[in-house]
DNA sequence: TTCGCAAAGTGTACAATTGACACAAAGAAA
DNA sequence: TTTCTTTGTGTCAATTGTACACTTTGCGAA
């Protein structure tokens, strides 16, 4: 009896991850084109899905996740809940919803996620509800399907705020990196520069980096230190409360 | 046809309240006494409903609100939302939802909110979900029904982070309060003393209060002068990031 | 081989903010 | 008039933030 509704769609409830990446340059974020349906165009929509009966919300944001990356054990943490009653009555949205949904008429509430992931370790993956994903740099992101361009905003709101006070910066960014590139990532998700000389002395004086005995090679310059992430003063920073990251 | 679904209850998603008040000494939160079921003790539950399928999220947190209080346009904010497939499936929990609900094992998705009330406007309501409402103060919660202990923490946990960016403590005080007041309610949201002549020079520093013409009458001490929060201060604080209050 | 290029890496001085700390003033009540 | 209780005030030292410019390294082109 119970067992009826095991790994039954719940048709109410969804979850939408904004899954962020960083190349180095820019903050992108993985999105799905979908296909376009009667007459309108390919539009951008964050990858999402109903989630189960029996599936815990975050498990459901780590099953998206995990089907279109191939990734497992990402940073994750909630945005929030959206669910305003028109929010999936666009035209163009209806169209579509029309060829994959049994009730495209269905009030649906979405939980959105947001997640940080190593672009190296990203491995396009098929997946039953994307059959494209592509990055997208964030200043390129104007329009999205659905109340996705809303969603996306009030995450990248949180990991601004997030990175402020918290060092999960390094979930973007492969094991061994330079100072270069951690001072590049905060200034793209801050969205203002930060002083070089200062944004070192920081990361040094809280020993949430360590560097390594390596150095870049085959660059036409000075070659940097590579630094790697120490997790045990992360996890003491994280535990303290860490109230004042200072930026 | 879109019309027989107004004022349907969506049996799947609910809104829950977190509605916190000041009695100048302590933060209280406003509990519904659960009415005891089948040699179940009386249980302390938070203020919630389900939504209504044409509600937005935030209008059924708002209306949750009024039929309890008689508030309108209150401080509210969302926490986020709590989905574990096995949040309603205490024995206890289960007894009272067969009194109330048509469906008792259905599967219900709560997002949670929290607000700020002045404890002097509460006029108590008679509301649908509830008969008896109760101020207690946050030392002494520690069990509630549900999920609604972890929501709680949540939301006082929201509502400390909020405090130190963002000068909202003036929705739990009246028009007119003085800074020892203002000290104390910050003493207990944060939990831990602020040193009383720096608390006032910050306060002051910002100017997000303003000195009325008046004071305290009819006190067996040396009478306090009397603020009143200012407005356009605030405005700007907010919009310009406000990224530092400071504690 | 030398020169130029591009990014890495480094220190100091001044301003602003934080945190610790103690005593006089006001008014009510006894 | 004395006592009680709470208000209200200033300074100094330590820390943190901010602004700012030149040398170093290695590669590649001339």
């Amino acid at each position: 009896m119970e067992s009826k509704n095991k790994h039954q769609l719940n048709p109410r409830i969804s979850a939408d991850c904004v899954i962020f990446g960083f190349d180095f340059n820019q903050l992108k974020v993985l999105l799905i084109e979908r296909e376009p349906v009667e007459g309108f165009d390919v539009s951008l929509s964050l990858p999402g899905d109903l989630i189960f009966e029996d599936e815990d919300l975050d498990m459901a944001a780590n099953r998206i996740l995990n089907e279109l990356t191939g990734l497992y054990n990402i940073f994750l943490e909630q945005v929030g809940a959206f669910g305003n009653p028109h929010r999936l009555s666009k035209a163009s949205d209806q169209a579509w919803l029309k060829a994959v949904r049994q009730k495209p008429n269905e009030r649906v509430v979405t939980i959105a996620y947001y997640s940080l992931v190593n672009m190296n370790d990203y491995q396009p993956q098929a997946s039953s509800f994307a059959k494209t994903a592509c990055w997208v740099s964030v200043h390129e992101i104007n329009e999205l399907a659905f109340d996705h361009f809303e969603i996306y905003q009030a995450a990248l709101k949180k990991l601004k705020n997030k990175i402020k006070t918290q060092p999960i910066g390094f979930n973007l960014l492969p094991e061994k990196f330079t100072l270069s590139q951690l001072h590049r990532l905060y200034e793209v998700i801050l969205g203002r520069t930060l002083d070089k000389r200062n944004f070192r002395r920081k990361m040094l004086k809280l020993k949430i980096v360590e560097s390594l005995d390596e150095k870049q090679e085959g660059v036409p310059h000075k070659p940097s230190q590579f630094f790697k992430f120490n997790e045990l003063n992360y996890n003491s920073l994280i535990e303290n409360g860490f109230d004042n990251f200072g930026f």
